[in-house]
DNA sequence: ATAATATCCTACTAAATCGATAGGATAAAA
DNA sequence: TTTTATCCTATCGATTTAGTAGGATATTAT
């Protein structure tokens, strides 16, 4: 399962990807249309816009825009920022490797296969997909 | 990311796949073999037992055992009991369903028909993985 | 009978995570 | 200089996670 935080980041990227580009859409807006707590997609968007997926601006007509086109941005970069690792158990993901204390031989466990499996198969959705094919 | 219970449930009942048939095994065992705490396994192992999974015999010479083959035993069916839903969202899951708060439309929602074909392709993995191919 | 063995069951707990909320600082525009 | 909107840090209640404690119950062996 993945965290309203992913959920909500996911949804307010489509909302920009939606708009033209480069106009700057504020946070109240999105969050009222999107029936998110505007506190809590603050935080998210502020999280977005430090990993490189949004500008802002700030004052009068100021908000959140897309840094990139919605086809150059890959929904396994997303959902790395937002929720974490995509593998199912540590020792199996990529860029979140971590060794297990129960195993003292991965390639002997009989989990780890499975996930590396499943991984693969999740990982080949999330690389192929871009943030335009959410819209 | 699966929790603990569930990757140790998943250990504990291949190890019982690698025993001859209906040979109960303690706890003790299997914990001590695949590293897991005693109390927690056993509290696992209770509710793989109530689900069906697993057969007990109390007093000496008791412990687990599996109730059926294991190529019997599809991994989805173990996900669930274990881990609870295989969806990334709870308004995509078959087995649990749950409304969003946030969504007036599912369809009309981006995330939602991302989150299906995920859950679609983690499924027909688990669906076609039985106990036996974990061994 | 009774002692030993091993599961059964309920309750509790420390730590981490989640989903926010509070409140002011900062920068840009009118 | 006022208004607008993001920026930033800190806190918080509820839930979940990963166990632990301790005894009740059932089975087997003596």
């Amino acid at each position: 399962m993945i965290s309203k935080k992913t959920k909500y980041g996911l949804k307010a990227l489509t909302y920009l990807a939606r708009q033209e580009k480069n106009h700057p859409v504020q946070i109240e807006v999105i969050a009222k249309s999107e029936n998110i707590s505007q506190k809590f997609l603050e935080s998210i968007l502020l999280t977005l816009r430090k990993n490189g997926f949004l500008g802002s601006k700030k004052g009068k007509g100021g908000g959140y825009y897309l840094l990139k086109n919605p086809e150059d941005i890959k929904m396994s970069a997303i959902m790395r920022i937002l929720e974490g690792p995509i593998a199912m158990v540590p020792c199996v993901s990529l860029n979140f490797y971590e060794k297990c204390d129960d195993c003292p031989d991965e390639n002997a466990c009989a989990v780890h296969n499975l996930m590396i499996e499943v991984r693969d198969s999740t990982l080949n959705i999330f690389n192929n997909r871009s943030l335009a094919d959410l819209i």
